[in-house]
Parts: C-alpha cells; sequence; structure tokens
DNA sequence: GAGCACTGC
C-alpha cells in the first residue's frame, strides 16, 4: 500500500470508524477529481452521508492539505520541464510533424486512408485533442503514484521489501564477516608467493651459474648430489606451481617418469605467479623459444601418437606471419593480454589509481569523457568511488553506472559496497528488473542499461544523477545504442550533467565523434599474453575441425583446460558425439578427457559442470555457445579453440521475419574469445580460419544489435519520451530507415500513435509494459475481454521465448510425448496457459517440471514477469480479471494485438500465406496446430531457419480481424475461394457462431 | 517433420 493510500486511510478510519479497500480508492477518486476543497468536502459530504461537519472539515483540510500540493507542484514541475524540453527541441519542431506525416503516408494501405476519412475532420480533431489530454493526465496520475510510492528497502514502509531487506544486508554482513578473514589469508598468499617466487628465481640462477661456471670441472660426489638435490627442488616447486595453477583444489603431486619428460619441453616460468609482466616483456622480446618449445612438443606427440591420430590439421603462429607489423597495429588489443582477475588486491595495485587526479580533473574540464580502459582497469569500480570522494554526490546527486548485464551490476555494486565499507542498498545499491535494491541514502547506483532507459519515463532530464556511466559501451546492446542518443540530447540542457562514456579500445575513437569531439582518457590494463595460431588452410568441416584439434592438444599440450567456440546447441550436441566416440577408439592411449557442454537452454544443474574443478591428470574441454564470450567466464583455460562462426539474429524489415544464422563472428569477437584462454595464465588460442582470412575476410566489429532487431519497443519508448522525430534522432549508428519505418506503421495501426504520429493515451499507457507493442496492445486490450490473467500468463510465457520445453536429445521421444500432453483446442498460446497453471497447481514444483520435460528456471522467469506484468496492469489502471478459460475470448483479445500477424491456408494445402504480404509461411512442426492445419492462422513470430515458420500459432476466425481491426482489414481481403463468403454482419451479430469449440 | 546464439526491460 502506498504513502498516499495509508493516509486516506488513517483519516478515514477516523471519520466513519472502518475502511476497505475500495473506499480508499474511492476518496483518492474525489481528491483528483475536485477543482478545489470546498468541491471535495461537499463530495465526500453527500457520499458518506455523515452529519458531523466538524469532523468532514478536518477530514478534508487535512487530505488536501498532504495530498493536493504534492499534485499542483507536480504538475508545475511537469509544465516547466515540457516546456524546457520544447525550447530544447525546438528546431526539430517542424520536420517532426513533417516526418511523422511522411512515414504516415508512405504506407501505401488503402485501408489507412479508408480509417482517416471515415471520421469527419472535425470530430477526428477534436478527439486528438481529447485523447493526448487524457494522455498528459494518466502521465500525472503515473508521476503521482511513483512519487507517493518510493518504495525504499531501508525504511520499513513496504514490509515484504524491508524483510526483503534485512535479510540480504543481513547475509551481506555475513559475507563481509566471511570475506574479511579471506581477504587477510589472501593478502599473506601473494605475499609469501612473491617471496617463494623470489627465492626460486635466485636458486634457477644459481644452478644455471653453476652449471655454466663447473661445466667442465670435475664436480665431487657431494656437490654433484648437492646440484642434482637443488634442480630436484626447483623442478618440484615449478611442478607444484603449475598444478596449481591449472587446477584450484589440486594438491601436489608426484608426476609420474613418463610424463616427466613431456613437462621440460614447456617453458615452465610461463606458470608462475606473479611472473606474468616478466613473461609478457620476454614475450616482447622475442618469443622464439616458447614457439620452438611447442612446436617440439608437437613433433615429439607426433611420433608417439602416430598410430591414434589420423588427422592433423596444421597450425601457424599469426606472429611468425605477420610480424611486426601485426604486433604493433594492435598493441593494446585484447588478445595479446589478459586481465588480472584478482581484485582482492587493494584498491592502490589497480591500473586506473595513478590515474585518480588526473581523471578527476578531466572530468571537472569536460562534460563528456570518453574512457578506453581495458578490463582489469579497475575502472568499473573505481571511477564511482572517486567520484563520489571527489564530492560529485553533494547535494543529493546520484552517479548511475550502466552495466549490459544483470549479473554485472549486481557483484559490482557488492563489491563497491565492501570496499566503502557500507551496507549494500543503502549508500551504494543496484538496480535490475525485478529487484531494486536502492534506498533514498543510494549515491552510487549501478544498474543495467534497460533500467536506466526505464528511468527516463519516469524522470526525462535524470535531474537526480550529477553523473551517468555507460560502462561496457563497445558491447553495442540495444539499450545502450538508445541511452547513447538520450543522454547526448539531455547533456546539451544540462550542462551540469557529466557523462562518461567507458569502452574497450577500438571503439573510443568512434564515440568520442559522436560525443561532438569528446576527449579520450585512456587506462592500460593489466593482462596475459595469449598466442594466435591461425590453420594454414581453410577448414571444410568446422566440427570435425574442432575435434582433431581439441586431440591434437590434448596429446601435444600441457595439461590445461580446452575452451571451444561453436554456434549452438546442435553443433554442440554432435561436437560431443564424435568426441566420445574418438575416445572410445582411443580409449586408455590417452588421459582422461572431461566434455562440458554449455548453453544457455542447458537446465542449471547441467551447466554447473561447467564450473566443477578438473580432476588430476585429467583435461575438461567445455563446448560453448556465445555465452562463454561475455557472459560467464571459465576459470582455469587456457586453450581455446574459435571455428569463427556464431549465430547470430537478424530482422529484415520488408518481410517482417526474422532469421538465426551462423555467420562469421567479427574481429572484435574473435579476439574477445581467444582473451578467454589467458584469464589465469598465458593461454594460447587455435583459429579454425587463416590468418588472411582473418584480416581480409572479417568484419571489424559485430553488427550492432540496433541495426539488426525489430525497433517496435524502442520507437514507442522514445515516443513516450517526447521524441517525436524518430527517423532523425541522434542514433550513433542508425538503424535501416525501413525498420522505423514499419515500427512507426504498426505503432499506428494498433492506435500507439495518432495520424499526427503523437503518442496517445493507448500508447502512453502500452509504453509501461516491458514487452513487444503488439504484446501491450493484447494486455491492454484484454481489459475488454475480461481475460487479463490469462493474457498477462502468455505474455510471461511467450517472453521466455522457447526454452520452455527441455528436449534431450536421447530423451527426444519422451520429451515430444510430454509436451503433446499439454496441447490446447485453439493453439500454442492456449497450451502455455495450460502449462503455466498445472505448474502452479502443482505449487510451483521442481518435481513436476522434470517428470513434464519443462525447464525448472524457464518457469520462475516466467512467474517473475507474470509478477511485473501484474504489477505493470494496476499501474495502467487494468483490473485482473480471469474469463474462466473461455479460449475464444482469450483468442480474441490476442487478435487485437496481433492482427498484423495473420496467415491463410493457401488453395494448394498445408502451405499459408500471410494476410498481409503475401509470402508463404509454414507451421513450426512443434506447433500444436502442426497437423490441425486450419483455415485462419495467428501466429507469434515469423522465423526464418530451414524454411519460413510461423512460431507460436492459435486458430482464428476472419471476421474477428474486422471486428478487432476494422481499419486495417477490408472485407474484401478477408475473403476468397477457401472460405465461404460470409454475411457482412456475422462477425458482430452472430457470436454464437463462434462458440463451436468446448472450453478448455 | 524441425532444431531457438546471447542479453535486457
Amino acid at each position: 500500500m502506498s504513502e498516499r493510500d495509508s493516509l486516506v486511510k488513517d483519516s478515514l478510519h477516523e471519520l466513519i470508524g472502518f475502511v476497505d479497500k475500495s473506499t480508499v480508492r474511492f476518496v483518492n477518486h474525489l481528491i483528483d477529481k475536485s477543482a478545489d476543497i470546498e468541491e471535495f468536502k461537499t463530495k465526500v459530504k453527500n457520499a458518506l452521508g455523515t452529519d458531523d461537519h466538524q469532523k468532514v472539515d478536518n477530514f478534508s483540510h487535512e487530505l488536501w492539505s498532504q495530498l493536493r500540493p504534492n499534485r499542483s507542484q507536480t504538475k508545475r514541475r511537469l509544465k516547466t520541464k515540457t516546456i524546457e524540453e520544447v525550447e530544447e527541441r525546438v528546431d526539430l519542431t517542424p520536420h517532426e510533424t513533417n516526418a511523422s506525416q511522411k512515414s504516415g503516408s508512405k504506407g501505401t494501405d488503402s485501408s489507412r486512408r479508408g480509417y482517416e476519412s471515415d471520421e469527419s475532420m472535425d470530430s477526428s480533431e477534436e478527439e486528438r485533442v481529447r485523447d493526448l489530454k487524457e494522455r498528459d493526465e494518466f502521465s500525472e496520475r503515473l508521476k503521482l503514484k511513483d512519487k507517493n510510492k518510493t518504495r525504499n528497502i531501508a525504511t520499513n514502509n513496504d514490509k515484504k521489501s524491508y524483510e526483503e531487506a534485512a535479510k540480504r544486508l543481513k547475509l551481506e554482513a555475513e559475507d563481509r564477516k566471511k570475506i574479511v578473514p579471506k581477504l587477510r589469508v589472501e593478502s599473506r598468499r601473494l605475499y609469501l608467493e612473491k617471496r617463494k617466487e623470489d627465492k626460486l628465481a635466485l636458486l634457477e640462477g644459481d644452478i644455471a651459474d653453476e652449471e655454466y661456471l663447473f661445466n667442465d670441472v670435475n664436480l665431487t660426489e657431494k656437490e654433484k648430489a648437492g646440484l642434482e638435490y637443488r634442480k630436484k627442488v626447483l623442478h618440484l616447486a615449478r611442478e607444484h606451481d603449475r598444478a596449481r595453477d591449472l587446477e584450484k583444489v589440486q594438491r601436489y603431486h608426484i608426476p609420474s617418469e613418463d610424463k616427466d619428460s613431456e613437462y621440460v619441453e614447456v617453458d615452465d616460468t610461463e606458470r608462475a605467479p606473479n611472473a606474468e609482466q616478466k613473461k609478457w616483456e620476454e614475450e616482447r622480446l622475442g618469443i622464439a623459444r616458447l614457439r620452438f618449445g611447442a612446436k617440439d612438443a608437437n613433433r615429439k606427440a607426433r611420433k608417439e601418437y602416430e598410430l591414434v591420430m589420423d588427422a592433423e590439421i596444421e597450425f601457424v603462429q599469426s606472429l611468425t606471419i605477420d610480424g611486426n607489423h601485426f604486433e604493433e597495429e594492435d598493441e593494446e588489443k585484447d588478445e595479446k593480454k589478459t586481465k588480472r582477475q584478482t581484485l582482492d588486491e587493494t584498491r592502490r595495485s589497480l591500473p586506473i589509481y595513478p590515474f585518480k587526479e588526473e581523471l578527476i580533473e578531466a572530468i571537472r574540464e569536460h562534460q563528456v569523457l570518453i574512457i578506453e580502459g581495458e578490463t582489469g582497469s579497475g575502472k568499473t569500480t573505481q571511477i564511482p568511488q572517486y567520484l563520489h570522494e571527489s564530492g560529485f554526490c553533494n547535494d543529493n546527486k546520484k552517479v548511475g553506472c550502466t552495466q549490459p548485464r544483470r549479473v554485472a551490476a549486481m557483484s559490482v555494486a557488492a563489491r563497491v559496497a565492501e570496499e566503502m565499507g557500507v551496507k549494500l542498498g543503502n549508500e551504494v545499491g543496484y538496480s535490475i528488473r525485478f529487484e531494486d535494491c536502492t534506498s533514498e541514502r543510494t549515491v552510487l547506483k549501478y544498474m543495467t542499461d534497460g533500467m536506466l532507459l526505464r528511468e527516463f519515463l519516469s524522470e526525462p532530464d535524470l535531474s537526480s544523477y550529477s553523473v551517468i556511466i555507460v560502462d561496457e559501451a563497445h558491447e553495442r546492446t540495444l539499450h545502450t545504442d538508445v541511452l547513447f542518443g538520450l543522454v547526448k540530447d539531455i547533456a546539451r540542457f544540462r550542462p551540469d550533467l557529466k557523462l562518461l562514456i567507458s569502452s574497450a579500445t577500438l571503439d573510443a575513437q568512434k564515440f568520442s565523434e559522436f560525443f561532438d569531439d569528446a576527449p579520450v582518457f585512456r587506462i592500460p590494463g593489466r593482462r596475459f599474453p595469449v598466442d594466435i595460431y591461425y590453420t594454414k588452410a581453410p577448414e571444410a568441416d568446422y566440427i570435425e575441425a574442432c575435434v582433431v584439434t581439441i586431440l591434437q592438444i590434448h596429446v601435444t599440450q600441457p595439461l590445461g583446460d580446452v575452451l571451444v567456440f561453436l554456434p549452438g546447441q546442435e553443433e554442440i550436441e554432435q561436437t560431443q558425439e564424435i568426441l566420445q566416440e574418438r575416445q572410445r577408439k582411443l580409449g586408455s592411449r590417452i588421459r582422461e578427457l572431461l566434455i562440458r557442454p554449455i548453453y544457455s537452454n542447458l537446465p542449471t544443474d547441467m551447466q554447473a559442470q561447467v564450473f566443477e574443478p578438473t580432476p588430476p591428470n585429467a583435461r575438461k574441454v567445455v563446448l560453448a555457445t556465445n555465452i562463454a564470450e561475455t557472459s560467464l567466464t571459465i576459470d582455469n583455460i587456457l586453450f581455446v579453440i574459435d571455428p569463427g562462426y556464431c549465430k547470430q539474429n537478424s530482422f529484415n524489415p520488408r518481410t517482417g521475419m526474422e532469421s538465426l544464422i551462423v555467420v562469421p563472428i567479427s574481429k572484435a569477437s574473435a579476439n574477445q574469445r581467444a582473451g578467454r584462454s589467458g584469464r589465469v595464465a598465458a593461454g594460447k588460442c587455435f583459429r579454425l580460419f587463416t590468418a588472411w582470412a582473418y584480416q581480409h575476410e572479417l568484419e571489424d566489429n559485430t553488427i550492432p544489435e540496433i541495426q539488426r532487431v525489430h525497433l517496435g519497443n524502442v520507437v514507442l519508448t522514445l515516443k513516450s519520451l517526447g521524441i517525436n522525430d524518430i527517423l532523425h534522432f541522434d542514433f550513433l549508428d542508425p538503424p535501416p530507415h525501413e525498420t522505423l519505418v514499419l515500427a512507426l506503421e504498426q505503432l499506428y495501426a494498433l492506435g500507439a500513435l495518432n495520424h499526427l504520429g503523437e503518442l496517445t493515451r493507448l500508447g502512453r499507457r502500452m509504453a509501461e509494459f516491458p514487452v513487444d507493442p503488439m504484446m501491450s496492445k493484447t494486455l491492454i486490450a484484454s481489459e475488454k475481454y475480461g481475460c487479463s490473467e490469462e493474457i498477462v500468463t502468455i505474455s510471461a510465457m511467450l517472453s521466455v521465448n522457447a526454452s520452455v520445453f527441455y528436449r534431450p536429445k536421447d530423451k527426444a521421444i519422451h520429451a515430444d510425448t510430454a509436451r503433446k500432453n499439454f496441447f490446447q483446442m485453439g493453439g500454442d498460446h492456449l497450451m502455455l496457459v495450460n502449462v503455466y497453471n498445472q505448474w502452479a497447481e502443482s505449487g510451483y514444483s521442481r518435481q513436476w517440471c522434470l517428470e513434464n520435460f519443462i525447464q525448472y528456471r524457464s518457469m520462475c522467469r516466467a512467474r517473475d514477469v507474470r509478477d511485473q506484468l501484474e504489477g505493470l496492469m494496476e499501474r495502467v489502471e487494468i483490473e485482473l480479471k480471469s474469463c474462466d478459460s473461455d479460449n475464444i475470448v482469450i483468442r480474441k483479445a490476442i487478435t487485437s494485438g496481433y492482427f498484423y500477424h495473420t496467415a491463410r491456408i493457401s488453395r494448394t494445402g498445408g502451405q499459408y500465406k500471410t494476410v498481409k504480404g503475401q509470402q508463404t509461411v509454414l507451421i513450426h512442426p512443434n506447433s500444436s496446430l502442426f497437423e490441425e492445419k486450419p483455415r485462419w492462422l495467428l501466429y507469434h513470430e515469423l522465423v526464418l531457419t530451414t524454411k519460413e515458420y510461423m512460431r507460436q500459432t492459435i486458430e482464428i476466425e476472419s471476421q474477428w480481424l474486422l471486428e478487432v481491426a476494422p481499419h486495417y482489414y477490408k472485407d474484401r481481403e478477408l475473403e476468397d475461394s477457401t472460405n465461404k463468403k460470409m454475411p457482412k454482419q456475422l462477425g458482430k451479430s452472430n457470436n454464437d457462431l463462434n462458440r463451436v469449440y468446448p472450453k478448455l
């Protein structure tokens, strides 16, 4: 309950002695609707029928004085803000209207013209003005709600969140208790290691000297024994280091005799802790020795395994090919160094520390600063702290720092809270979807980029922030790209706002140009070197090549885990099979090889296996998708195999079709992958393509997401931020014109924009939902059809994507049967409701999921999304109501959002044609309607895989389209020979005809 | 009768 509600409640209790939810709502309503206090008083008197005038007077005054001033303040503030915005954007205004008219008239649909001419100009104008007024009133109500809400984790307004916070903070405190001694131990350990390393180096020097000096001198037995002993000690110490580096929990073990010889060939110094700097310099000076060692090992192994290795790939090292040129050009590239991961060192030891003063000075001097720093420089954790120390958080202003991923936001915030010695959620907090861990005391706020984007909706000028840091900007997520344009815009009319854009190499110059030539501040990082090997000739079959390379590494290289990047689940399973087969054939001739797949759709417990430590004397091979590129880090990887492909989603605005296809990766991505091999020690990366291909065939950077996806939601968000001229919005890399126009057209057809391209009340409400515009329209339409409960479930289930059903290859038949058991009359959306409801009935049971081949994790996520959507439904003033599974109304509600996505069976049968666009499409074989082949279909999405498929379909009646989107469909379009001609009024007048389906 | 990379709100 909000603060406002409790105030009303208390006052009411005093006045009439009882209180309930609807009375509170009613009084709230009266306050909002009354023009002045007298009106309010009269209304209260009339409504409550109480005679005690004094009491009513007190009651009214108290509420009015407490609630209304706020409101008028909000209003005033809002107004000035709007004026400011208008002034700021005044130069844009002329083409705003032009642009939207242009985009409007660009659509050649005759239906659209029909829609406009349906109403006379006057009434449509009146309608528009009224709608805009309602829209603004709605926004205002939202603002008020937000203001009163201020659900704070550190206060006990909201009991539930308070308890949660208390629990979390307690855990946090316990963690710290645990961590401090751990830190002490760690620092002692580091010291000892350093000391040991020094001693070992001394010993090594001694031995070398001795051998050199007394080479041809006859030593006594004792002297010889002494030398041998020292050699042995050195060897064992090195051995121990290596064993520990490769395997965290592994204890020292005595290498067997035959393995001994193998180790001699490896450059042991590279394994020693704290030797990376030395190693780095060494490599710079000339790595011949190292390369020779590796080659030698190769040759030796070849001899030994001649019979078992039926194929072998020849690799060439990049440095041999590209020489100095390559090295110089890419001096600061990731592949050459890797970050030192342990931040357990004190803050002072971070590479950023020496730059502190300089950095603060630069920030004071310039409004926008690009920070180019490699991962491991400490920028994410340190810069906000420096800003805090330098007084950027005075006057209740915050420093905001965005991250592309939730985990990053959480863990970095926790880390910084610890460093500053405060409780997480107080001075340092984080804000991610489903979890707001901040309070009014929060000054350093870490959040996901999408979260800051949502914050723009309630605070368009970000007035509570003094600094915004956009971290990991080089990743170019959809949200960061949109943020760029927005923060650039507000920076113009808020000179006091500082902007820091932080990026890893390469892109810095581009960012600088975008932000009006903002200066670039460079911070060095620390990384281990990584050797890059390319194939001599292109590989035709990358899966086969992967398998061969894995085995080649396994038999020729020292112990150390291998990470293989594959495009998808299918390739991973295939590789795993082949590898297991080969392994069986080789039997005991090779060491143990543990194969561990990982991809996001893999159940959590199986994912966890990837992180289990490798047993001694074995090697772990991780077969991963792109998930291992940025999202998760696997320790102790020394070798990376990179076939150079990934699966990429791209959206074709002309066909409205998404495709997920295997494409070559970019150079940036290849370097990122290579960097994963050198996180704990110097690593090696084997690229299954040629150096020539790397130089000439790979793009420098991956195409940014914003140019590859459907932008419906982005455009709606921008519109509701008052940016009308979408087509000229300042994008760092503008998305294709067609994508924007398509998004605008769809929003217009959905009723989110009026014919002038202005946001309507409906559009404003739609923008509140973090879903596709078509889905948010469906959510709002569900009110009319009285099935909001079900639609919220459908929306949540669809948002977790296709990852609801788990289908392991070996139990495919069982999984399919389980899935078929959920089928529902009407189509896939109804099946999803069925799945969710059954799960809910099982008490959200994990066991139930296991039995039914459902992914527990996805269901939990759906539940989270569902809870959030429920909250938002209340926010946009829609009551939650169930239709008791009347599947007609559910499908009608979906149709009113997805009337764009319809298809009709074609004469040949089996195939479908989209109603608009006449594209040939097929029902996805996983759909419950695959065998049924109804005449009219609505699909959730169109995907191009091997064929053009409609995924998630429901059966609809063609006349529903006229009912829900009369402006979009003409009668004629909905008739054809397969569909017997219907009387025009049928859809509306004879609803009972639709009820031929049994209820669920 | 196919086969869904990865985030995020």
